[in-house]
DNA sequence: CATGAATGAGCATTCATTCAT
DNA sequence: TATGAATGAATGCTCATTCAT
């Protein structure tokens, strides 16, 4: 009851301290725990925390999901949007280049994002959210493009926009994030040059002579 | 053994109903809840058989999943593989849109099965396995056609079929899977066409001049 | 309903077998997994028999656990008072070591009759019954040799019986059955060197020449 | 850590009481049930709290188990060393007598700790461990008056430590521990008295003056 | 703000026993 | 007699959440 000077400040410093504890603990544990697997207890445990004080910070262990998923997958999608050289062939290395690595660096975070996703729909709808952005930039990429008529006439900028993104999404996923953490994979430069030669194929024009087509066997 | 006249046959048919009522039941619950909010209780509740019966046909839930999902998922990943038509062109439309018809009518079944593969190690080796048919189908379809001088030369097969492969399972799941059940979305017609415009553009030969390139926005 | 001639024979006959594996496998699973391990299911499939045909034969677990240990305990009882030499001190040492002998064989039995004994009333009191001849035995040979003066006088022969048949019981248990199976334990003959002194220094008068020793009766 | 005035205070002491209560139900009900009827749900009936409390103070049903016997069994054996007078044939009728009171009293326990550690290697590794010391200290009387000539000079110290041991283990289980609670029993002083004698003419040497049995120190 | 003891609903799994055939 | 499918009660354990201090 008395006036304190600058206890509020120290108070409130404090706070800011248990709440990035708690966050970073709760990073850590959703990433290498999944998202149903991580416990409240867990997470406190990590965080050098009561168990109570993480009601204080979170409404419940989805919100703290939420919280930390959203500041994570904010960066990666980021990350994965990095500046890019000039050069345009390079350019797209880059940016998948970028993406992959981000992935392959987080296996633990897509895995549990996409796993809450699927177990909690508020999470699910700021995953889209976030994601959407990413798709949005490829469909106005494509878009610019055929005003400068370099992109193919007949394509479907909006359909392409989506199957570029879920390609380059779900490749890394299931290349990165699913299996065994250690296993062998394909050198990532041959998966770059691979991902970039089929992007630059399917978007872009160029002479493709339908009678080329051949019959699909079975 | 030799001791019952023609009774076996009576318990034999009353067994498989079971069995059926159960593999059904836990059909529809895991469709509807997904993999972790399914329960044993749901699931025996739902084909009106008791508690313990659940553990006369399946080993535990695990193991009742991974019945369901074989059964689901192969008739799904099957369903892409479908006889097609001569034009090759439609032969692709028809796979890839029987490909999305399946995941649009099983929505909640992939939604599980992917929870399921992210929280239980075996599910997701079991994935794997149902799944990588399907990519090697595609990746022995490039080599066939490049065999034939239809593929452009310096397709890396293997990296394009695990990309194609994933494109359309991604843009699928996220596209039907994910979101609300009776979102708005670009209708299935607009979007086989553009996947297999991809798809042609993406494997199939043609000149794509470097130069024809344009710069990446960011 | 028509008259049979010797069915009735070969029904009985079979009817002996069943009960016979029946009666087997459960000794054989009660001896190797305890008594509250042991389970219905388990005896049944060493049985080769039906899961309900075991009800035909027992009343229940419990019943079967009786049936079985009735017959494996004594004849555990009668092996370990299986007929001996004329020399008394060796007399004692063949009886002794028979005993023990026994028990190191059937361990598994030891270990099951006890832990029923300590879950089913019923048991405990068959297992009294079995016990008691054998302390009873200890009894009326003690009396036999205080006729013949070889007794010490004091010795009260009834707690006498009793202390030294807990002896050789519960030394047996604790070696034999408690522990892991394959310890490192005193050797046998040591073992039974031991408890011949000891039983004869504690019962018999003075100085305890071999001679003196009277015969054990059976 | 700081933060709190003097609340801790309480809150541990709120805690000390639950452990308390759940120590004690927990006793209560291996003792009056043994160890496999006994419940969680039961124990934390009797204790008055919520079924997931009794995890906040044992790791699992074997753990409380292990808690209460480690303090019971101890108590027990400790007794049976409880200092004793200065003549030695009254000492040992002393701790005889001691021991056997205990066994008396704990019936209850005593048939717990058995079936428990037939039926949990862990419980009887425990049990072995709890019982070593009581046998090892027979031992080491023995081994202390065989220097001072008053043991036999043929008795095998280590085996004669175990069987006496056993003996009267062994003698008061099956005198107090089985059979029903209310029986008929030979009294205890006569029980004693009839131990003590064998005790002592199975170790100690030649006529046994009362004058020559030596002190048995701990 | 922080603590951490307490809560209790919830769940997978086992198994003795029954009974229609 | 024999079968084996079906039953359902019972139990140990986890964990998100609350709340008195």
């Amino acid at each position: 009851m008395a006036y304190e000077p600058q206890q509020p400040r120290r108070r409130q410093r404090r706070a800011e301290t248990t709440a990035e504890q708690l966050l970073q603990a709760a990073r850590t544990v959703f990433e290498t725990r999944g998202y149903q697997a991580a416990t409240v207890g867990t997470i406190t445990k990590a965080a050098s925390t009561a168990h109570g004080t993480f009601y204080l910070y979170f409404r419940n262990k989805q919100d703290a999901f939420a919280k930390v998923m959203e500041d994570a997958v904010t960066r990666m999608y980021q990350e994965a949007q990095a500046p890019w050289a000039a050069h345009p062939r390079d350019a797209l290395r880059v940016a998948l280049s970028g993406f992959l690595q981000v992935f392959a660096d987080h296996r633990g975070l897509w895995r549990a994002l996409i796993e809450g996703a699927l177990q909690d729909a508020e999470i699910e709808k700021m995953w889209m959210e976030l994601r959407r952005p990413f798709v949005e930039r490829i469909e106005r990429l494509l878009e610019r493009n055929r005003q400068a008529s370099l992109i193919r006439d007949e394509l479907d900028t909006t359909v392409a926009a989506h199957a570029l993104g879920s390609m380059v999404e779900w490749f890394a996923f299931a290349h990165y994030a699913l299996g065994e953490p250690g296993e062998d994979r394909v050198p990532q430069d041959r998966v770059v040059d691979g991902l970039v030669d089929v992007w630059l194929h399917a978007a872009f024009a160029g002479t493709l002579a339908p009678a080329a087509v051949p019959a699909l066997d079975r």
